[in-house]
DNA sequence: AAAAGATTTCAACAAGGCTTGAAATGATCC
DNA sequence: GGATCATTTCAAGCCTTGTTGAAATCTTTT
């Protein structure tokens, strides 16, 4: 991922409102949720919604398809898994050891705790 | 981390000077780097670089520490890591077959691969 | 084809962010 | 103390973003 699409990702997740329709389409898994369920839940008004909705899906954090006259919106949980990556190594670039303290850390210990690198 | 300490982070990477200046620190390590160097490597003129480091200061960043007559600055490797947390968090809630999708991705396959998810 | 519903688009306005250069601050050196 | 250097602050102007409500678009229903 490149810088300027990174910078893209990162000013549609500065909004609260687009932070909250994202959050709310991940809850939602691959069902994704119409705008106007999403309005409702947000409590956004419709207009408003779409403007937030149309640079989520610009950005690509989001897809769209067309279901009758609705239009559902699904979270796009491969581009969010890149700039976590980006983020990764942005993080430890030149500084391996900084990745192992990631690795360790709470929330990535998906895996068992290695015996060594213990910070 | 809440929703609200998320945006002011990503607000402050949604900046090309912002993400520059912060993967710069990054690479510099706990070094740091004063303000003009800075500048000097991003070509930005210096009231205009203050102005960005500001952002990045206040959102917890990056850190500043006065050496002589220079401003000496870190990155926050902390915080990023809680981010990363944050949206890894954000991408697997409710949904744990996704997290392991992140888990084994090439960025976070530090560890070795799990046998049993561990809470 | 008309009506009703879901969503987007549009225009207008308010508000905040970015850039630039000059002035101010704070620290060192002589 | 005065000069110099590094950096920040300030103000002005510009540009972009966010909000709102009304109108437009597109789809289904009857």
């Amino acid at each position: 991922m490149e810088t300027k699409a990174a910078t893209t990702l990162f000013e549609s997740l500065s909004s609260g409102w687009r932070l909250e329709a994202f959050r709310l389409l991940v809850r939602q898994g691959p069902e994704g949720m119409v705008a106007g369920d999403i309005a409702a839940a947000l409590d956004l008004p419709p207009s408003g919604l779409s403007f937030h909705l149309k640079a989520l899906s610009h950005a690509g954090l989001v897809t769209v398809e067309q279901e009758g006259r609705f239009q559902r919106y699904r979270a796009n949980l491969s581009l969010m898994r890149d700039l976590i990556a980006y983020l990764t190594e942005e993080c430890c670039a030149g500084h391996p050891e900084r990745c192992l303290d990631l690795a360790t850390a709470p929330p990535l210990a998906v895996c068992p705790p290695p015996e060594k690198t213990r910070a």
